[in-house]
Formats: structure tokens, sequence, C-alpha cells
DNA sequence: GGACCATGTCTAC
DNA sequence: TAGACCTGGTCCC
């Protein structure tokens, strides 16, 4: 289950192994049937993310345009490919590596001008380069600094800031020590720079390590020396997932409340308004 | 085997 | 803001 560093790698790693040969497309599930049977025995020219969107080009056909969401899963493995179940909406397949797609909420094929549509609607993402177009982080200052939303509505917003997800808006709050519902007119330019530059980082760690670690490395110890992790996203953090349990750095008990639609975890020790 | 939960987004009201 | 939607893992009976 996704955040953008999620999408950004698995983009990677497409382009690493369905690069240069033709490729199987194909639909077990059939709900991408039809756009399988067009695509099929084509040369892919690349994948690439934005946020939480992942893109796949084939030509003059257009686009393959995934989006996970909460459920989507995607296998990556070397040939031979398992035998594919009804639930595999899209599979990928190669002389040498195959890809399986379950449960997303989005697998459609687009053309260039509905691509460009989803780039627009979405914010700037830690993750494109600096100078691709439209990525200014300034974009979502100009938001945030008039907004009288909390903070941690707007991080989770793609309209704002694409590919941040739940994780990554809980521990770049507590990195900065950010009370999260602070609205974000609030926030100090200097406080901005400094999250922007922070997920930034975070997140092409996420994406080299292909799992979320926030911890910094001289909090490492503490984080181990605590109540053992519960969750399954993977890596060391501070808050996510960790309610009731004490604070790697100020012992407060962490807690929990939904907040857009979503739970949100923070340390009222370390994040004060 | 069933209930419940999960890193998300869209639509109807 | 509630509900729908997509699937799989975990927990409990």
């Amino acid at each position: 289950m996704p955040e953008g560093h999620t999408i950004h790698r698995l983009a990677q790693d497409l382009n690493h192994r369905f690069a240069t040969e033709p490729v199987r497309v194909a639909s077990p599930q059939g709900r991408f049937g039809e756009s399988a049977a067009l695509l099929d025995g084509q040369v892919t020219d690349g994948a690439s993310a934005h946020g939480k969107h992942l893109f796949a080009g084939f030509g003059d056909s257009g686009w393959i345009h995934v989006h996970l969401g909460l459920f989507g899963k995607v296998a990556l493995g070397d040939t031979p490919a398992p035998p594919p179940t009804d639930t595999v909406r899209l599979r990928l397949l190669s002389d040498t590596s195959y890809m399986d797609l379950r449960g997303p909420t989005t697998c459609a094929l687009i053309t260039g001008p509905e691509k460009q549509a989803i780039h627009e609607r979405l914010g700037p993402d830690p993750l494109r380069p600096p100078d691709a177009p439209g990525n200014d982080p300034e974009r979502a200052w100009a938001r945030i600094s008039r907004s009288r939303t909390t903070v941690a509505a707007l991080l989770m917003d793609q309209k704002i800031i694409a590919g941040v997800g739940n994780v990554y808006r809980a521990e770049v709050l507590f990195r900065h020590g950010i009370d999260p519902y602070r609205v974000g007119r609030d926030l100090t330019r200097a406080e901005w720079d400094a999250i922007w530059a922070d997920l930034v980082l975070l997140m092409r760690e996420g994406v080299r390590h292909n799992r979320i670690d926030t911890v910094r490395p001289e909090h490492l110890p503490e984080a181990m020396g605590r109540a053992p992790r519960v969750d399954d996203h993977g890596g060391e953090v501070y808050v996510y997932r960790r309610a009731t349990m004490p604070c790697h750095l100020c012992g407060t008990e962490i807690r929990t409340a939904p907040l857009a639609a979503r739970n949100l975890f923070w340390c009222p020790g370390c994040q004060r308004a």
C-alpha cells in the first residue's frame, strides 16, 4: 500500500525490467482486457510517476495509468511468472520479468492530453526533478500560506503536494516539532522550507530502500530499545501507528485521532503549538 | 471462516 | 461528510 516513493520506485523497476523487449500484456481478471489486447506485443517507451500516479508509455497507443489506491498491490519478479489468478487486473510479461497488478483504484489506457490533465491537477512532487514543468514547491507554499486548514490535512491534499501519504505526513511533522493542528497560514516560511527539503530527502531514501525510514541515526538506539514496531509499513518511524507507545525522544504517550479521514499520529510532548 | 483494518480517491448528498 | 470501491493480512472464534 503505497505512498509516492513506492510508485517512483515501481517506475524505476519497470524501466529496468521492461525497457527494450516487446511486452506481453494481459488482464486475467478481465477488466483491462480490451486495452491489454491493444498493447500486447508492443515495446514500452518508459514508465514515470507523479505523486501516487504511475504512467507507462506505449507510443501512439497512449499510456497505462495506474493508481493503486488503498488496496492496490504490485508483484514484480523474474520469470517464470506464477499462474495468473482471477484477481490480477494487469500482467506484464517479458522473457525475463513479470509484473502482476491487483486491486488498483485505477488501471486505464489514457491519451497524452488526459495524462497532461492529471499532471495539472496534482501539486509539486518532492520526488520529481526540481526543473520538471510545474514542480515548483512555491506553488504549494502559495496555497499553504493562505490556508486556514490544518497543516496535517494540507500535507495529504494531492492538489497541494503530490505523493505524501499518511506515514510521511505524520513523520515529517514530528521531525519538525510541528503540532498537526496548526493551520497553514500560521506556518513560517522557514518551517515550510524545512518541511519540503525534508520530504525530498526522506522520500528519496524511501525510493532507494523501498521502505519508509524516518528515525534519525542518532535516535535509532532509542527507537530500537522501545516497544517493538507493530505495523507493516516496513521501516523505523517516530509516531506512525505507535499510538499509546512512549515517544522515542521524550517518553510522552503517542496520540492518535482521525484527521482528513485518516488516522493521525503525533507526540504532544515534541510537537507543540 | 468471518470481522476488521489498512500507506487512497472519487462521488453523491 | 458518508459511502463506495478495490484486495490481502491479521486476529479471533
